[in-house]
DNA sequence: TTTAATTTTTAGATTTGTCTAAATTTATTT
DNA sequence: AAATAAATTTAGACAAATCTAAAAATTAAA
């Protein structure tokens, strides 16, 4: 289905909505997208008449299976190019967002798969959240504490909470980025700090504040 | 200056279409864009507004300098996006332009002086076009054909001629494709093949046939 | 140098996505 | 349950980018 840049906002955005509550509203969608309630109105009735979403007048909507399947095409052209932008660009993870935005509206499906391929399939994007495969699956991978992983297990980091210029400081000072490979070595019970290993960097130790920040996907 | 994706491609064509003619005329860039003449006219007062050419009511019309200054912001992005289809993605040539048509409109200077950086800053995209310098310098690279090369002389294809896939598959045998680093060792003038040498590849000859199709930017 | 042909522009519509203001429906209070 | 508040939709308008058909200007031809 060839859809719009504007449609494909609507339609990503109801997605992350509805993920929370059961029926999303006018005025939440509204607020959403920075826009005014009537906008949200007509441009409903457009996806209605598409087939991509259940809308009836005043009671909410949400997306059907064919909206959500728009929905997560979208989601992982997003993802994949974050994540791109952050791993093989160099680039902030804060200032993303707004690029894959952009990114993300193209819409060749062979510029995806290759782009995929070549990123090495990525699960998880730079802030943590898993990217769909190109069936629409989203991986299911439970985040954990890195304090709560089990010793000598191997590990992905996935997200982290605090994302102050202090505490991205530090993390780049150990070489921690989200899909680092890291394992715990050993805890310190006194302090809550971790002895830690990273894929081809020597151990070493970081401290409970920081532990405390950091998650990861088990394998 | 900030510019509709239909205004960068209206730019765009009319800087291609003025390479080659003094003034462009409303039927030939009609022509070019595959859209109405009347369309053309209505654009042609937006862009004379917006200060970025000279037109003169039946006379043609011209980008000026703030013109074209835009015009090769765009180009540089069509071509460094080119090139990263085809360098890492591994895409071919012939797919790349329609997909770099959609990517050239996303405009965060971060993101193109990165992917640059990230590219190696070249010089040409895959067809041999030379790529814009962040300050809209054209870089000077005279091509040649193959044969006309020096001996011994280090140089980088920068095109291929006949895109047949019998070409193509010649080509893919030799590992030979845009950019890369190429020298002649011998020529044959009995039958017009060419002894050469590609970096990290043995020596070997290749027909006239094939030669006189591999276009390379002496160094 | 008139006439005919071509090119270009204007006039008026159309589509998409947006808006404000008013009307309607649903929810909440007293 | 009537009144009030909140949420939602409709009505009507607007800007951007396009179109067709007609008018105007330029160029070429007889």
């Amino acid at each position: 289905m060839k859809l719009s840049e504007s449609e494909e906002n609507y339609i990503k955005s109801i997605f992350n909505l509805q993920e929370k509550t059961e029926k999303v509203n006018t005025n939440s969608l509204a607020k959403f997208l920075n826009t005014s309630a009537a906008s949200i109105t007509d441009m409903l009735k457009k996806l209605k008449l598409k087939k991509l979403l259940e809308y009836k007048k005043y009671y909410g909507f949400r997306l059907n299976e064919a909206g959500k399947k728009e929905a997560l095409k979208i989601i992982r052209r997003h993802r994949l190019w974050e994540f791109f932008l952050v791993a093989k660009l160099g680039m902030e993870w804060e200032k993303v967002h707004a690029i894959a935005e952009e990114l993300e509206h193209v819409s060749s499906i062979e510029l995806i798969e290759k782009l995929d391929h070549y990123l090495g399939k990525p699960k998880i994007d730079p802030h943590g959240d898993p990217i769909p495969d190109d069936k629409g699956n989203i991986p299911v991978l439970k985040q954990l504490a890195l304090k709560n992983l089990q010793l000598k297990q191997n590990a992905v980091v996935s997200s982290i909470s605090n994302q102050t210029p202090e505490m991205m400081e530090m993390l780049n000072h150990y070489h921690i980025g989200i899909g680092s490979q890291i394992k715990v070595l050993k805890t310190f019970g006194f302090d809550g700090s971790l002895e830690i290993k990273l894929a081809r960097k020597p151990e070493c130790i970081i401290s409970g504040i920081v532990a405390q920040n950091i998650f990861v996907y088990d394998n």
